[in-house]
DNA sequence: CTCAGAAGCTAATCCATGTTAGACATTATC
DNA sequence: GATAATGTCTAACATGGATTAGCTTCTGAG
């Protein structure tokens, strides 16, 4: 994908947070870009070191996560095209987390500090990209509920749902069929099962007529009834944040 | 607590993200404060409803929690003197969580529009609470990983440690021993445990000479060994960021 | 075409934690 | 100083999901 088209989709989610001005509009388009290539299992930052860039995702899935002593992985957000990888930890003196690609990865990077000056000199912008991390946190913790008070059909499904809206919302999917981008042993390490468990609850959630799969395509057969079990609620993914109402309430 | 001494123990916490200087810290000086007292459960802010006030913890202690479907409550994090309660759901438009009094508190409230005008007219102030909540975000993420991949000793050593560390640095602590302002039941709600489960492990944790409890007090024992067990790292707290460092990289 | 390595899938067994139900202690209330 | 409400603690039993140990299918590399 080329740079200034990445560019332009991220300025159309910032203006969804909050209204920019030309100049606002000309600093996101003046940042220093540096288009990279990720295999999948590449890593972007690594727990414990300072954060030098922030990607912005062009193409392909990155996801965050972190390791327990005894080694067990829990992911704890994975990030779809057009969204900032690293706001997070950019404005953090040491990253307490892994952000690895998911998938193979386009992305434009931008130093640190031409962010956290373009935040400074343009406070809309800066409110846009803090209000993207907020929605970042909300996600975080819908993810605490799902895995701390959910049962693993629930837990999936709630997955299974997100993903559906997410996808859809960066252009991916359509009518609730999408191509999920991750390996069961990592649907594992998104909802604290094991591997195993989750291929059980797939395929019961298919034995009972909710969802269609093959391979990695899912199709949400009845979009309702999966919303019910998983427990489900958009409010959490803050998809009509901004605005006009946005743009009132900010005066 | 007078609210003069609470305004500047948000100053103090601010000024550790970032550095302020002498108009920064007036406009926050200048902030419409409105003081409140809260009896324990009462709630601060409601899920579904837009937030329109946004509350700076004077005393007491605060969580923010969401409740299942089928009544299983899930505690999200709970919120220490010092803190803001709300600068979660303030930037957004409708609040996707509870949060609500743990203890009795006193608050400051501040309407959401004078804080997010101090936002914007004042960058390095706005910059100081997105760290903020970028921290919170942080606890957050270690909150998924402790109830995703944990079990139940590590939990709930990792929360003790946490607690200890965070009243430490909310001058409530003392040696690592504390008042604990949580019921088990509670205790289980942050932990995605049971209330009989919560008990059989802290009644381990003493059996096992790691802790000494009477009633809520607790005082841990061997600091290291809870720590190893409960696989706990400062690094997610962030409770070095800020000072010189930060003002230099900030540049 | 063949082989190696991922990923998907399955069954048998086990155990960490949940469930249920209640005793006991403390504090607050009338 | 009886009563209720709340929190702590316990035991007996039940179970959801983990563990272990494969087999199968697919894909890509050579």
């Amino acid at each position: 994908m080329p740079i200034t088209e990445g560019i332009e989709r991220v300025l159309r989610r910032l203006e969804t947070r909050g209204p920019l001005d030309d100049g606002d509009r000309a600093a996101v388009r003046g940042l220093p870009l540096q288009p990279k290539t990720l295999e999948p299992a590449a890593y972007l930052v690594r727990e414990g070191e300072p954060p030098e860039m922030c990607a912005l995702l062009l193409t392909g899935f990155a996801y965050r996560h972190k390791v327990t002593g005894d080694g067990e992985r829990q992911i704890m957000s994975v990030h779809m095209p057009g969204e900032f990888l690293d706001l997070q930890n950019s404005f953090l003196e040491v990253a307490d987390h892994n952000v690895q690609a998911l998938t193979r990865c386009e992305i434009a990077g931008v130093p640190v500090a031409a962010l956290r000056k373009l935040a400074e000199d343009h406070p809309r912008v800066g409110r846009a990209m803090w209000i993207e991390t907020l929605v970042d946190a909300a996600i975080f913790r819908e993810w605490i509920v799902n895995v701390g008070r959910r049962d693993s059909i629930s837990r999936i499904s709630h997955l299974l749902c997100e993903f559906a809206l997410r996808l859809e919302a960066a252009g991916l999917a359509q009518d609730h069929c999408y191509e999920m981008p991750m390996t069961q042993e990592q649907i594992a390490d998104c909802t604290g099962l094991t591997p195993v468990h989750v291929n059980r609850v797939l395929k019961e959630l298919g034995r009972m007529g909710l969802i269609d799969r093959q391979k990695r395509s899912v199709s949400i057969v009845h979009w309702d009834r999966l919303q019910q079990i998983g427990d489900f609620n958009t409010r959490y993914l803050h998809l009509e944040v901004g605005g006009p109402t946005n743009l009132a309430s900010a005066r």
